[in-house]
DNA sequence: GCACCGATTGACAGCGTTGACAATTCATTT
DNA sequence: AAATGAATTGTCAACGCTGTCAATCGGTGC
């Protein structure tokens, strides 16, 4: 007699579906973990109790038994504009399978941050986690989930571990690719916004902006590279730098699009006409890229396939064979490259 | 023998702790629960033993011995660029409880959509709901969660249910208030970018809209509000709408920050000087309403609050003593109204 | 027809915790 | 000192499912 009052409709158990399919309980189990060994005509028939009885599993009860949770973590620290996307992704992904997804947001600069780490892990018992960056790059994370057994996946992370998949996009090629467009436009001096320091995607972005200059024979000048966190306040900091320079940019590729949208705004201050005196592209397509005139042409990161792909390797994660000497998994999923009014030919004239 | 190969450090069950403290399991099982009717002393015993073996309790075995499942669940269809901010403050107040937040994406179109919303509640014997606009809306997502008599809560619901906790914001008021700095400053004829239909927002905004210029016996021209539906490309057209009519406005209120930035790139295209011949207000502080020039004047939305209130009305919520007669908390957050560049006093010889 | 073997299926004991209720303890009262 | 009753603690079964392993089924070869 646990719930007395209320006659809430009988939910049906397993046992019941068994009754009605003219089974054992046990069978029923098999056929809903989808176990081979059932003769096609009893799965049939008890999948058709299944589906008669609108049964559903008690997550809780399955778990207990089986000593899993159907539980997937994914630890996220800053909330971007992008998070949303990519849970949506990875939720989709986790569906199909019958998993879930806990989202847990963490401090990076936490000092407990390994506590919690350990607490959330032992308590949900998740079964993999998903890590966003930073936090895919915190040491303190990735061996306390070392430690408990527990498949992580990185997500761009900085620094890759060779005992941990991790999902990237190729920044590098996108940003080669984008500062080719500037260069076949006549653009010799280019500026660059970099993002915040170690972040891959800083690092990678750049690299990929110096291929294409190298490539053409063309010379980086320092001064024109300067440091910003991919925030738009610094990006206007940054911007104001670059265009004082005395031998001004008639480009400049900013890291992502907040600060390219801070370009744009430090241009228009100082009087600078968009986009014939001044290129300027971003990175990410966000929000503000088309939000603002002239728009950003940027890349397109797939973030919601991202999300899915990343479920997908812990889905897939067969547990170890004494150290999952497998091929570590490192799918790079294909960026876009988007051309908008805010690049135009290089103004005549300049070098 | 379940997992036999692993020589995982020993997980501590209630049973260990129980034998720690030198109590029974039911004692221990009552400490964690914070019930009443243990001695002070006996309660420090056990949690000091629960302290020095770290022990965490299962939550599927919670779940199945007492019919619970420590889940909410956050169901939303569009993810904003607000979503992660509120379920930030969502799983905060959780934690706070000991409770786990389960986001869902879902698909307000989907014609299947009760029977996704029925498989969700009962496959994670979910505790609450909390319901994000347009979800918030829709009767066969409500019933579905009625029927199966789990606790929801509504965020900024077009209508009210009498027997439906919701959140809100005072979104007329502080529309009123932001539509009195423009009048201040001697604007007169003002245009209006009305959100989508069917969403509260834009029915509370416009009406604070026009509750301030009532008041101040202002006159509101019809052509000068037009229908935008939230999104900045919706945005352009009706802002060119507005800029195009004949007289004129010295003002525009957008209901949301991205449209507002499409009324800067109108006016900007139309070569408007901003703010001097127009002044443009959004709504939400939005990340794009700092990136654009001049700063969009706004009111800012306390979302990750919104998340907290939220889930605080989840775990609040006592079982109905037949029909919830108690008073339905609405809770009204405060808004803020932000003023920044983009309003200045309407240009001289303004009506 | 019978032994034999792989394919199916079932019986049963938990998984770690809590609900119901019984037992014990302790402070008071008579 | 025994009785009384509230406070505290313990016993035991059950929650709904899966792992283990035994039982049964069906077909094969001789």
């Amino acid at each position: 007699m646990r719930r007395p009052p209320v006659p809430t409709r009988e939910t049906a158990t397993i046992e019941i579906v068994a009754e009605q399919a003219g089974v054992s309980a046990k069978t029923v189990s098999r056929v809903i973990n989808n176990e081979r060994g059932v003769r096609t005509e009893t799965r049939e028939r008890v999948l058709a109790a299944i589906e008669k009885l609108d049964y559903q599993p008690n997550l809780a009860a399955r778990g207990l038994a089986g000593a899993r949770s159907f539980l997937i973590g994914l630890f996220y620290d800053n909330p971007g504009d992008y998070l949303s996307e990519f849970q949506t992704g990875a939720v989709q992904r986790c569906r199909e399978s019958n998993l879930h997804l806990m989202v847990e947001p963490l401090v990076a600069a936490d000092p407990d941050l390994a506590r919690a780490v350990s607490t959330l892990i032992r308590q949900l018992r998740l079964e993999g986690v998903i890590l966003l960056p930073p936090l895919s790059d915190l040491p303190e994370v990735r061996a306390t989930l070392a430690e408990a057994g527990i498949p992580a996946v990185h997500i761009a992370p900085m620094h890759r571990q060779d005992d941990a998949p991790s999902v990237d996009t190729d920044d590098r090629a996108a940003a080669r690719q984008l500062t080719d467009e500037l260069i076949e436009r006549g653009h010799r001096r280019i500026g660059f916004m970099l993002g915040r320091a170690g972040h891959r995607a800083t690092e990678q972005r750049y690299l990929g902006f110096a291929d294409a200059m190298h490539a053409h024979g063309l010379a980086i000048d320092p001064k024109l590279v300067q440091t910003g966190n991919f925030e738009f306040a610094e990006g206007l900091e940054c911007a104001r730098r670059i265009l004082s320079s005395p031998e001004r940019p008639t480009a400049i590729f900013a890291s992502n699009d907040d600060m390219g949208a801070a370009a744009v705004c430090v241009a228009r201050q100082m009087d600078i006409a968009l986009p014939q005196q001044l290129s300027i592209v971003g990175f990410d397509d966000a929000p503000v890229a088309t939000m603002i005139w002239p728009q950003l042409s940027t890349v397109r990161q797939p973030v919601r396939s991202m999300g899915r792909v990343a479920a997908d390797l812990i889905i897939q994660h067969k547990p170890h064979r004494r150290g999952w000497p497998q091929p570590m998994p490192r799918p790079h999923l294909d960026l876009e490259v988007i051309l908008r009014g805010s690049i135009a030919a290089a103004p005549v004239g300049a070098t």
